[in-house]
DNA sequence: GACTGCATGTAACGAGTTACATGATTGG
DNA sequence: CCAATCATGTAACTCGTTACATGCAGTC
């Protein structure tokens, strides 16, 4: 349940609503675990419902209300649980590469085309993820200085493990770039191959 | 709906019973894509009912009966058009780094283990893939041996671009091992950093 | 005749996606 | 007063996980 938990880890921060829940989530965890709001809210309604947070109502401009939710002592507990026990890994299920294991069926090039998409995709995360790690290593993010303000002690480690997170992530798009303009190349020699056995050989099948 | 596609891929080599399907799967596409036999046996009988894929019956020992499943022109052409289109990238979704990047509420020993078994991992699947990588570049496995027979044209092409799916995740492996390795590496710095700040300054809280 | 592996499923649940829906507030 | 954006959800659906269930076939 990462969802949960990633959740979770946010409201230890500060306790806040809803709404800017999923705005701090989309600025910092979905960079690592992508959720949508209509995922948000009704995780939110449930931790509430297990006893994890709870919830205050608070006015919104003049008419309306808003829920500010804040930890618990057993969501506290969770968090701490959670971050203790070794989750076993997720099971490979990678799209990209599954189809790319298929790619003999498709036109050299239409399998360009889908090397392109793969490189351009993990060039512009590479380019998000430094542009976050650096505001990590200013300490530049809003979440940032208010979990600073909060724990002088423990900053260096706050600081030290996502910064070490999103250099990975950095280090594993640039590979999948490699990966990408490898595959173009090997699009080139596959084609190059397939016409000079056409010219040489032009019906040389076989099923021998 | 990348099970389907593998299935259809399956099936594109051989026309076979739902369970040699699912031994296939586990010994190829898994390694990329996984997926039980508890999602298999429904989604075939869905791509029956597409008409994706068609079924007859055959004899197993004396009593019992088993389906063997074909290609429909339908499925075939469902192959093509996935392979020929672009998918959208996946979404990030990273349960491990997730986890990571709050490793400060966490103990040193647990970041260590933590950190220990995504290395443990990463190095089993780097020989998992290793060691069907050079099945592959050997020719030597009983869906390629298949294939080959019936396609010697697209031979270098089928064997091509899965070595080099297999390479990829196998450099992705070694990325994941060293990045596991320098984690270990920055829990023994942030260790020694929380030790020696507690012996300088053993209540250096502020919150200023 | 008991055990192992072959073979084929179902059921209940949890997680994630996409689309729809509604109303409030704020700034121009 | 109109648009943008704040704010909060629901609904329908697909996908994936875990556990359970059943019976045949070959072999020791």
């Amino acid at each position: 349940m990462s969802l949960r938990h990633a959740l979770l880890a946010l409201l230890e921060a500060e306790p806040m609503s809803g709404y800017s829940l999923a705005r701090f989530f989309e600025q910092s965890v979905a960079y690592v675990w992508h959720a949508p709001h209509s995922q948000i809210y009704p995780e939110l309604r449930r931790m509430h419902e297990a006893g994890l947070i709870s919830g205050r109502s608070e006015a919104r401009g003049t008419h309306a209300t808003k829920t500010i939710y804040t930890l618990t002592k057993e969501g506290r507990a969770e968090l701490a649980r959670w971050v203790e026990e070794v989750t076993p890994s997720q099971r490979e299920r990678d799209a990209g590469y599954l189809k790319a294991s298929y790619l003999e069926y498709a036109s050299f090039a239409s399998a360009r085309k889908q090397f392109e998409a793969h490189r351009a995709h993990h060039e512009e995360q590479r380019r998000r993820w430094e542009a976050h790690v650096r505001n990590l290593e200013n300490r530049d993010t809003d979440l940032l200085r208010i979990r600073l303000a909060q724990n002088a002690e423990l900053a260096d480690a706050v600081v030290a493990y996502k910064v070490h997170v999103y250099h990975g992530l950095i280090d594993r798009a640039k590979h999948e770039v490699r990966w990408a303009t490898a595959g173009l190349k090997l699009v080139d020699e596959l084609e190059a191959g397939f016409r000079a056995g056409k010219k040489a050989a032009p019906r040389k099948r076989r099923t021998g």
